[in-house]
DNA sequence: GATTTTCTAAACCTTTAGATTTAGATAAAT
DNA sequence: ATTTATCTAAATCTAAAGGTTTAGAAAATC
């Protein structure tokens, strides 16, 4: 929870000057807001940020030089509890979902009301995070046909299902790089054994050479037991 | 948009009976839609599915047996144009995620106000995403921590910085399971000048075989002229 | 009981990959 | 003007990988 008594504190970045002004004119008269700086430049206001750790960073994300998304990424890379909320002229799918995946904590269309700016620093700064309904919706379309293009691969047609487990075993230890003479010290059978199977992986998998027989294994969610445990899906 | 003529039609999926027929009744009392279907198996829900599609199912994700997870991604494999509300007993982070992440619509929370179910129910018919702002929070949270370990390999002490644009190309090759000859038949140049360039990958990344110049490239963001055109970040 | 699958292993051979050295031709930087 | 980096290329060698066949033992399936 915010201290109410502390001034929040704002820094202001837009390559357009006019935008600029606006934005801080609307603070100014709408809230009670301290605009701790200003700035067209990306590089400038990361600055900015690192000077004065403020505790909302409004920012365009349509800026040519050093874009939006860097700077976000930028930012987020000082570890600082400044938050930032992005500013757009579009509500362009791609462009929500990869400034929240660098850390953007609040998406604002520049064609919405004033009222609806000052409202998402409020909740923002609160620790919350702001996305109209209509940019949330967007987002999550996004994010899910994004997320099932990844396990796409890891369903249907999988040739890595018509192999044995000793099988899986030699391909878990050929993702790793590991040649035939470890691969047999690690399972404790001999070096043609590991031959054998790994021919055999081969033709099940239709490669010719371990390295695209890593990267099916790869390409097609192959589960390794060490993936296991931090794969989501 | 949709007819608002016709009642939405509406299964329930939750292996607690009594939970069931509560939420039965709050639908009959306090709204109009058609409770099409209800069942304490996740199988049988997707049967019903299959049989009635219906506008909404709302899905308890806290089952034994097949559980919740599997049977939404179930339900969304069908293509159908249901739509998949997750409940829950609990505001778990990663279990939202997932949700989510395999196509649920909609989270909410056992213990939340019954209106607020009808709510859910209204606005996903409705084509929004329905997320109480806790949830909201708590999913973006998890999301940007899944995002950033993923991007933090890419960034960092990256050993690919030093490979040459020449060796780029090479590696690139590389990593599409392609031999020598046919790396050097593509550049046009000559077996043993590729035969050189991988040799000084190896050093530069140090590695001793492709396989592991391979998983370097991949597990530290390599990105190839097709990866640069379908990558998020 | 017979058959198939899986895991094990060897022998034999061919091909590819990798290590190392040397070196010429440009191009860029000091 | 002279280093330095990059791209090119060859020769030579060793080690590793890959291909093929054959085969025994155990377990699962028919």
């Amino acid at each position: 929870m915010r201290d109410f008594n502390k001034k929040l504190r704002v820094v202001l970045i837009d390559d357009n000057a006019n935008h600029l002004r606006g934005i801080k004119e609307l603070i100014n008269i709408e809230s009670s807001y301290d605009v701790v700086g200003t700035t067209t430049s990306a590089n400038l206001g990361i600055n900015l940020v690192k000077k004065y750790h403020p505790d909302i960073v409004l920012m365009d994300i349509n800026m040519p030089e050093k874009d939006g998304l860097q700077t976000i990424q930028a930012i987020a890379k000082l570890g600082l509890s400044t938050k930032v909320i992005a500013l757009s002229g579009y509500d362009d799918s791609d462009l929500i979902y990869r400034a929240m995946k660098l850390g953007a904590r609040g998406y604002v269309l520049k064609t919405m009301a004033s009222v609806k700016l000052i409202n998402a620093i409020e909740e923002v700064a609160a620790g919350k995070i702001y996305l109209p309904s209509v940019l949330t919706t967007r987002f999550f379309e996004y994010f899910q046909t994004t997320a099932i293009e990844e396990t796409k691969a890891a369903e249907g047609e999988n040739l890595l299902t018509s192999l044995t487990s000793r099988e899986n075993e030699v391909l878990e230890l050929l993702t790793e790089g590991i040649n035939y003479k470890s691969i047999a010290g690690k399972l404790i059978i001999s070096e043609t054994t590991v031959k054998t199977h790994v021919n055999n992986i081969f033709q099940k998998l239709q490669v010719n050479d371990r390295t695209n027989a890593v990267l099916y294994a790869l390409s097609h969610g192959f589960k390794t037991s060490k993936s296991a445990a931090m794969t989501t899906v």
